[in-house]
DNA sequence: TTGATATACCTAGAAATTCTATGTATACTA
DNA sequence: TAGTATACATAGAATTTCTAGGTATATCAA
Protein backbone atom coordinates (compact mmCIF):
# COMPACT_ATOMS: atom_id res chain seq x y z
CA UNK A 1 0.00 0.00 0.00
CA UNK A 2 0.69 3.36 -1.12
CA UNK A 3 1.47 6.19 1.25
CA UNK A 4 -0.76 9.18 0.80
CA UNK A 5 1.98 11.69 0.82
CA UNK A 6 0.67 13.80 4.03
CA UNK A 7 4.15 14.72 5.36
CA UNK A 8 4.06 17.86 6.87
CA UNK A 9 1.39 16.61 9.33
CA UNK A 10 2.65 18.88 11.74
CA UNK A 11 3.17 21.68 10.05
CA UNK A 12 -0.23 21.16 8.95
CA UNK A 13 -1.87 21.33 12.59
CA UNK A 14 -0.11 23.89 13.65
CA UNK A 15 -0.93 26.19 10.98
CA UNK A 16 -4.41 25.23 11.35
CA UNK A 17 -4.39 25.70 15.15
CA UNK A 18 -2.68 29.54 14.21
CA UNK A 19 -6.42 30.33 12.93
CA UNK A 20 -8.29 29.41 15.96
CA UNK A 21 -8.52 26.83 18.61
CA UNK A 22 -9.96 23.73 17.15
CA UNK A 23 -10.84 19.90 18.17
CA UNK A 24 -9.27 16.76 16.62
CA UNK A 25 -11.92 15.62 14.56
CA UNK A 26 -12.81 19.25 13.32
CA UNK A 27 -8.76 19.86 12.16
CA UNK A 28 -9.52 16.30 10.08
CA UNK A 29 -12.45 18.29 8.24
CA UNK A 30 -11.00 21.76 7.97
CA UNK A 31 -7.68 20.35 6.27
CA UNK A 32 -9.79 18.59 3.89
CA UNK A 33 -11.93 21.72 3.54
CA UNK A 34 -8.84 24.19 2.93
CA UNK A 35 -7.15 21.58 0.91
CA UNK A 36 -10.11 21.07 -1.53
CA UNK A 37 -9.77 17.70 -0.16
CA UNK A 38 -6.43 16.97 -0.86
CA UNK A 39 -5.23 16.28 2.56
CA UNK A 40 -8.41 13.35 4.01
CA UNK A 41 -6.03 12.67 7.59
CA UNK A 42 -6.67 9.42 9.31
CA UNK A 43 -7.59 9.92 12.59
CA UNK A 44 -4.84 7.10 12.94
CA UNK A 45 -1.80 9.72 11.76
CA UNK A 46 -3.91 12.83 13.43
CA UNK A 47 -3.94 11.97 17.23
CA UNK A 48 -0.52 10.02 17.93
CA UNK A 49 0.87 13.43 16.13
CA UNK A 50 -1.41 15.76 18.15
CA UNK A 51 0.00 13.98 21.55
CA UNK A 52 3.33 14.14 20.73
CA UNK A 53 2.44 17.82 19.84
CA UNK A 54 0.78 18.22 23.18
CA UNK A 55 4.03 16.56 24.61
CA UNK A 56 6.47 19.22 23.17
CA UNK A 57 4.30 21.93 24.75
CA UNK A 58 3.30 23.28 21.19
CA UNK A 59 -0.25 22.83 22.32
CA UNK A 60 -2.16 23.08 25.02
CA UNK A 61 -5.84 21.04 25.33
CA UNK A 62 -8.67 21.98 27.44
CA UNK A 63 -12.48 20.48 27.02
CA UNK A 64 -15.34 22.10 26.33
CA UNK A 65 -18.80 20.96 26.11
CA UNK A 66 -20.17 21.50 22.73
CA UNK A 67 -23.92 22.68 22.10
CA UNK A 68 -24.72 19.07 21.14
CA UNK A 69 -23.73 18.06 25.49
CA UNK A 70 -20.91 16.78 23.77
CA UNK A 71 -17.77 17.12 25.84
CA UNK A 72 -14.56 18.15 22.68
CA UNK A 73 -11.12 18.29 23.18
CA UNK A 74 -9.64 21.52 22.06
CA UNK A 75 -6.43 22.44 21.15
CA UNK A 76 -4.49 26.00 21.54
CA UNK A 77 -1.60 26.87 20.07
CA UNK A 78 1.20 27.69 22.50
CA UNK A 79 4.12 30.73 22.14
CA UNK A 80 6.17 27.77 21.50
CA UNK A 81 4.01 26.41 19.01
CA UNK A 82 3.92 29.83 17.15
CA UNK A 83 7.44 29.27 17.01
CA UNK A 84 7.84 26.10 15.84
CA UNK A 85 5.35 26.87 13.27
CA UNK A 86 7.47 30.14 11.83
CA UNK A 87 10.21 27.49 11.64
CA UNK A 88 8.32 24.83 9.89
CA UNK A 89 6.70 27.40 7.39
CA UNK A 90 10.46 28.66 6.47
CA UNK A 91 11.92 25.00 6.25
CA UNK A 92 8.50 23.75 4.19
CA UNK A 93 9.20 26.92 1.46
CA UNK A 94 13.15 25.53 1.49
CA UNK A 95 11.88 22.67 0.50
CA UNK A 96 9.08 23.47 -2.00
CA UNK A 97 11.31 25.76 -3.63
CA UNK A 98 14.17 22.90 -4.15
CA UNK A 99 11.72 20.66 -5.19
CA UNK A 100 10.61 23.64 -7.77
CA UNK A 101 14.23 24.08 -9.02
CA UNK A 102 15.08 20.74 -9.74
CA UNK A 103 11.56 20.26 -11.65
CA UNK A 104 12.37 23.33 -13.82
CA UNK A 105 16.53 22.64 -14.73
CA UNK A 106 15.65 20.58 -17.66
CA UNK A 107 19.21 21.47 -18.73
CA UNK A 108 22.17 22.15 -16.89
CA UNK B 1 16.70 10.87 14.42
CA UNK B 2 14.47 13.27 12.42
CA UNK B 3 13.49 12.14 8.86
CA UNK B 4 15.31 14.86 6.70
CA UNK B 5 12.38 15.58 4.31
CA UNK B 6 13.68 14.44 0.89
CA UNK B 7 9.93 12.39 0.15
CA UNK B 8 9.52 12.53 -3.37
CA UNK B 9 13.35 11.06 -4.07
CA UNK B 10 11.31 9.16 -7.10
CA UNK B 11 10.02 11.86 -8.46
CA UNK B 12 13.65 14.38 -8.28
CA UNK B 13 15.60 10.81 -9.81
CA UNK B 14 13.27 10.88 -12.66
CA UNK B 15 13.75 15.17 -13.46
CA UNK B 16 17.21 14.79 -13.01
CA UNK B 17 17.66 11.71 -16.03
CA UNK B 18 14.83 13.83 -18.12
CA UNK B 19 17.64 16.16 -18.71
CA UNK B 20 20.30 13.72 -19.18
CA UNK B 21 21.55 10.45 -18.64
CA UNK B 22 23.26 10.43 -15.09
CA UNK B 23 25.63 7.49 -13.21
CA UNK B 24 24.22 7.29 -9.66
CA UNK B 25 26.78 9.01 -7.87
CA UNK B 26 26.51 12.37 -10.71
CA UNK B 27 22.95 12.52 -9.41
CA UNK B 28 23.77 13.40 -5.80
CA UNK B 29 25.86 15.94 -7.04
CA UNK B 30 23.62 17.35 -9.71
CA UNK B 31 20.64 17.39 -6.98
CA UNK B 32 22.99 19.35 -4.13
CA UNK B 33 23.88 21.79 -7.08
CA UNK B 34 20.49 22.44 -8.61
CA UNK B 35 18.74 22.50 -5.09
CA UNK B 36 21.61 24.68 -4.22
CA UNK B 37 22.80 22.37 -1.35
CA UNK B 38 18.97 22.25 -0.11
CA UNK B 39 18.70 17.89 -1.25
CA UNK B 40 21.89 16.22 -0.36
CA UNK B 41 20.56 12.38 -1.01
CA UNK B 42 22.31 9.84 0.68
CA UNK B 43 23.57 6.44 -1.23
CA UNK B 44 21.57 4.86 0.98
CA UNK B 45 18.62 6.26 -0.44
CA UNK B 46 19.81 6.70 -3.38
CA UNK B 47 20.75 3.25 -4.93
CA UNK B 48 17.41 1.56 -3.68
CA UNK B 49 15.02 3.48 -5.12
CA UNK B 50 17.47 3.67 -8.43
CA UNK B 51 17.30 -0.40 -8.33
CA UNK B 52 13.71 0.25 -8.01
CA UNK B 53 13.24 2.41 -10.83
CA UNK B 54 15.14 -0.08 -13.12
CA UNK B 55 12.88 -3.22 -12.01
CA UNK B 56 9.36 -0.83 -12.47
CA UNK B 57 11.19 -0.29 -16.34
CA UNK B 58 10.97 3.94 -15.64
CA UNK B 59 15.06 3.66 -15.97
CA UNK B 60 17.53 1.21 -18.16
CA UNK B 61 21.27 0.88 -17.13
CA UNK B 62 24.00 0.61 -18.91
CA UNK B 63 27.94 1.09 -18.40
CA UNK B 64 30.41 3.54 -19.86
CA UNK B 65 33.83 3.59 -19.58
CA UNK B 66 34.66 7.46 -17.79
CA UNK B 67 37.36 8.93 -19.40
CA UNK B 68 39.53 8.35 -15.88
CA UNK B 69 39.17 4.50 -17.53
CA UNK B 70 36.37 3.77 -14.62
CA UNK B 71 33.54 2.31 -15.34
CA UNK B 72 30.09 3.80 -14.47
CA UNK B 73 26.46 3.00 -14.41
CA UNK B 74 24.29 5.13 -16.58
CA UNK B 75 20.67 4.94 -16.10
CA UNK B 76 18.57 6.22 -19.02
CA UNK B 77 14.60 7.41 -19.01
CA UNK B 78 12.57 5.12 -20.37
CA UNK B 79 8.95 5.84 -21.96
CA UNK B 80 6.81 4.70 -19.38
CA UNK B 81 9.44 6.82 -16.88
CA UNK B 82 7.89 9.96 -18.79
CA UNK B 83 5.02 9.04 -18.53
CA UNK B 84 5.44 8.28 -14.67
CA UNK B 85 7.41 11.77 -14.62
CA UNK B 86 4.09 13.73 -15.91
CA UNK B 87 2.17 11.96 -13.46
CA UNK B 88 4.75 12.52 -10.69
CA UNK B 89 5.32 16.19 -11.26
CA UNK B 90 0.89 16.49 -11.53
CA UNK B 91 0.42 15.10 -8.10
CA UNK B 92 3.82 17.36 -6.99
CA UNK B 93 1.80 20.37 -7.39
CA UNK B 94 -1.57 19.01 -6.60
CA UNK B 95 -0.06 18.44 -3.17
CA UNK B 96 2.51 21.25 -3.06
CA UNK B 97 -0.62 23.66 -3.40
CA UNK B 98 -3.04 22.37 -0.92
CA UNK B 99 0.06 22.75 1.55
CA UNK B 100 0.32 26.55 0.13
CA UNK B 101 -3.42 26.79 0.63
CA UNK B 102 -3.60 25.29 3.99
CA UNK B 103 -0.66 28.05 5.65
CA UNK B 104 -2.11 30.90 3.72
CA UNK B 105 -5.76 30.57 5.25
CA UNK B 106 -5.15 32.31 8.40
CA UNK B 107 -8.64 32.78 8.85
CA UNK B 108 -11.81 30.66 7.93
C1' DT C 1 55.16 6.30 -1.09
C1' DT C 2 51.76 6.66 1.87
C1' DG C 3 47.82 8.48 3.82
C1' DA C 4 43.76 11.24 3.03
C1' DT C 5 40.11 12.47 0.21
C1' DA C 6 37.02 12.09 -3.70
C1' DT C 7 34.84 9.02 -6.68
C1' DA C 8 31.71 5.06 -7.38
C1' DC C 9 29.03 1.21 -6.35
C1' DC C 10 26.23 -1.59 -2.91
C1' DT C 11 23.32 -3.61 1.26
C1' DA C 12 21.49 -4.51 6.04
C1' DG C 13 19.18 -2.85 9.70
C1' DA C 14 17.34 1.14 12.37
C1' DA C 15 14.38 5.05 12.69
C1' DA C 16 10.56 7.90 11.42
C1' DT C 17 6.08 8.64 9.42
C1' DT C 18 1.66 7.41 8.03
C1' DC C 19 -1.67 3.98 7.15
C1' DT C 20 -5.05 0.19 8.19
C1' DA C 21 -7.73 -1.76 11.35
C1' DT C 22 -10.02 -1.80 15.37
C1' DG C 23 -12.33 -0.31 19.67
C1' DT C 24 -15.40 2.72 22.43
C1' DA C 25 -19.19 5.90 22.88
C1' DT C 26 -22.71 9.59 21.80
C1' DA C 27 -25.90 12.21 18.65
C1' DC C 28 -28.76 12.53 14.79
C1' DT C 29 -31.94 10.89 11.29
C1' DA C 30 -34.57 8.01 8.24
C1' DT D 1 -34.06 1.12 15.73
C1' DA D 2 -30.59 0.73 12.54
C1' DG D 3 -27.32 3.33 10.13
C1' DT D 4 -24.41 7.21 9.73
C1' DA D 5 -21.78 11.06 11.50
C1' DT D 6 -19.33 12.68 15.29
C1' DA D 7 -15.42 12.17 18.54
C1' DC D 8 -11.75 10.13 20.85
C1' DA D 9 -7.98 6.57 21.03
C1' DT D 10 -4.31 2.77 20.20
C1' DA D 11 -1.77 -1.36 18.08
C1' DG D 12 0.57 -3.08 14.45
C1' DA D 13 1.76 -3.00 9.43
C1' DA D 14 3.68 -0.66 5.53
C1' DT D 15 6.65 2.66 3.47
C1' DT D 16 10.42 5.76 3.17
C1' DT D 17 14.75 7.41 4.37
C1' DC D 18 18.63 7.29 7.24
C1' DT D 19 22.86 5.42 9.52
C1' DA D 20 26.44 2.63 9.20
C1' DG D 21 29.07 -0.34 7.10
C1' DG D 22 31.53 -2.69 3.08
C1' DT D 23 34.42 -2.79 -1.41
C1' DA D 24 37.35 -0.63 -4.77
C1' DT D 25 39.79 2.89 -7.77
C1' DA D 26 41.79 7.56 -8.68
C1' DT D 27 44.04 11.71 -7.25
C1' DC D 28 46.80 14.70 -4.60
C1' DA D 29 49.56 16.43 -0.86
C1' DA D 30 53.00 15.55 2.59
Amino acid sequence: MKKQSIEHTQLLLLSLLSSRDMYGYEMILELSRRSQNVFEMKEGTLYPVLHGLEKQRYVEAYEQEAPTGRVRKYYRLTRAGRNCLTEEKASWERYAGAVNAVLRAEAT
